[in-house]
DNA sequence: CCCTGTTGTAATTACCTTCATTACATCAAT
DNA sequence: ATTGATGTAATGAAGGTAATTACAACAGGG
């Protein structure tokens, strides 16, 4: 199972926020342009990054800004805007095995910490990334197009 | 999103194993009473566990057995055996960006690094820690209820 | 004040994945 | 041959993803 690219696509919006915020006014649609994704799919995820307090968005004018500084928005930031885990856990348990089994009315308990450190860990690698990376990461690239 | 419970669900799967093999025939129906999901479900998971080489499964008189010490089979094994994503990432992409704008030809290549980064920490995690950990982690929890 | 462009939001649809379930062929030992 | 188990296919329900249509709410310009 894989983690919604939905995620992916948030990133992609921020970049493009972040590039474009100053130039032009940066609507659903024009987003939607540049993802190739529906623009109601875009307008929700602009909705889950405004509560988080990612960005800001312009109700009747349109256009959305960066609410906060490129290296201050981690991808972590992003992935728990984005994803909606419930209870938080990446790791879904199957809900009810035995316990009349040694194994099944212990394993539940067994599993949870040590998946739970699994779950931390790639958030801790999330979190050291940040959107000033990737456009870090964007204007080398557009550097190297240029020369050729 | 998240793992499906298929994973945590093996590793049920491979503690009843380990725990019982020596005691009794551990059969697919067996299984499907501790962990409480249907037998068919069993097979097919103690299927992809044979396919992995960490259990052997006797046909046509039944019974599962482990292939592999438990202190050799890391829970990354088990996950690889279960998920599908050999050659997928864990991250899903969204599929067609605009290559013409600058934002969208290049948020391809700039992200796959970093998430691939994120899914080998992850990975690394998961290879750290093996079935024997779990089966100590049983037989403490055991002498405890034994003590009450 | 109304028109226009945009956001916020609901509803519908199609598709995919997970898991439960039924059914049955295949197999090995007695 | 009978028995008890595995291997495997097919179907259905439930839930999530994403596309799409539709429209109310809103802000600014003419």
């Amino acid at each position: 199972m894989q983690i919604s690219s939905r995620f992916t696509i948030a990133l992609h919006v921020l970049a493009c926020i972040a590039v474009f915020e100053k130039q032009l006014k940066v609507t659903s649609a024009f987003l939607s342009g540049s993802v190739n994704v529906n623009a109601v799919i875009i307008r929700n995820i602009l909705l889950q990054l405004k509560a988080a307090e990612l960005i800001r968005v312009e109700r009747g004018t349109g256009g959305a800004y960066l609410e906060q500084p490129a290296d201050e928005i981690s991808l972590l930031d992003v992935y728990k805007a984005i994803e909606p885990l419930e209870k938080e856990t990446l790791f879904r348990f199957h809900d009810n095995p035995n316990p009349r089994c040694p194994v099944g009315r212990n394993i539940h308990g067994i599993l949870d910490q040590r998946l739970l450190d699994v779950q931390n860990t790639m958030e801790n690698e999330l979190q050291s990334m940040t959107l000033a990376d990737i456009l870090s990461d964007l204007t080398t690239k557009l550097q190297k197009e240029k020369k050729e």
